[in-house]
DNA sequence: TAAGATAAGAGGGACAT
DNA sequence: ATGTCAGTCTTATCTTA
């Protein structure tokens, strides 16, 4: 990780403008003329907790500043009942007010404590995650909304809000057509894969949420951006993407490992130079998901017209 | 060295029991 | 609820050009 623009730049010979432009949406400088990601991870450098926009600085003061929880969990079973002092007696209209306060802060905590308690744990821990991932505040809030759901179905007992939290977020994205993997969560949240993609179709399930289908589109950009591939390579790859979703090729697959397989396609059809690692490891997948994919798209869609042009 | 092939294993969806 | 089945993706290893 590198600590200014400048360096940065002097990094990738690929892109030789000036000008940089931030993308709110990605958290990513990107270059205004070809759209290479020049920086993917400047807001990490420093600690967790900073706010760097209005936004986080927003949602910063209606979560709090980070607060160690693990102290509320014990202490909270004495109860307090009735106003007579240990041996019987009645109590002074002064220690009765006294305790009615007592009283009161116990209900309430009994009542609300736990909720709360746990939502603001959650939300500190999507607060993070969200950083992490350089999601936007509305997907930060529609997450939010689902594990508030998710809490008043009460699905967290058993499971960790950390899973529930990234879970959350994950639907989110999806719902949104956000270009984040399963994995990038998973990756962000330092959490187990199965763990979280389990909570995933729980949420889906019981919340009854009705999922978009995953649209390999979305993918398309920021995968190119990745691997340094040119504009026009995209543009084609657009153009075979909706052709292949028209024959009905990208449904049930991995949408990363299509969009890969399609830039690797398309590469070659231009004769660039790049390798099926480079694009795979771009795409977060494997060379074989590659070839799997390669393999039946040019099958299925006749690429031999395609390459006379 | 990159690309292709093959096999084994994991995880999840569909479906039946 | 549990089991089976087909299909997908990943990891690892080997072969080919």
């Amino acid at each position: 990780m590198q600590s200014s623009v400048q360096m940065e730049k002097n990094n990738y010979p690929q892109c030789r403008s000036p000008d940089l432009v931030m993308d709110e949406e990605n958290g990513e400088f990107v270059c205004s003329e070809c759209g290479l990601v020049i920086i993917e991870d400047v807001f990490n450098q420093g600690p967790e907790w900073r706010a760097f926009t209005l936004e986080e600085q927003r949602s910063r003061s209606r979560t709090g500043a980070p607060i160690r929880y693990s102290r509320f969990d014990k202490g909270l079973h004495t109860s307090i009942h009735g106003f007579t002092d240990a041996s019987g007696r009645p109590l002074s209209a002064k220690a009765k007010r006294r305790a009615w306060r007592l009283r009161k802060w116990q209900m309430r905590s009994r009542t609300h404590a736990s909720k709360s308690r746990n939502l603001l744990q959650a939300m500190n821990g999507l607060q993070i995650l969200s950083e992490k991932l350089h999601v936007s505040y509305s997907i930060q809030e529609k997450a939010a909304l689902i594990y508030r759901k998710a809490l008043d179905e009460g699905l967290i007992r058993g499971r960790t809000i950390a899973a529930i939290v990234a879970a959350s977020l994950y639907v989110a994205c999806r719902f949104t057509k956000t270009p984040k993997t399963l994995n990038d969560i998973v990756e962000a949240s330092m959490l187990g894969k199965r763990e979280v993609s389990k909570v995933y179709r729980l949420l889906v399930r019981t919340l009854k949420i009705k999922m978009p289908p995953h649209d390999p589109l979305a993918y398309v950009s920021r995968i190119a951006e990745k691997a340094y591939v040119s504009g026009e390579i995209q543009g084609i790859v657009v153009r075979l993407l909706h052709e292949a979703k028209h024959k009905r090729i990208t449904m049930g697959k991995d949408p990363v490992g299509v969009v890969a397989a399609l830039l690797y396609i398309a590469c070659q059809l231009k004769g660039e130079n790049v390798t099926q690692k480079e694009i795979a490891e771009a795409a977060g997948t494997t060379e074989v998901t590659l070839r799997n994919r390669k393999k039946e798209i040019i099958e299925k869609l006749d690429l031999g017209e395609f390459k006379n042009k």
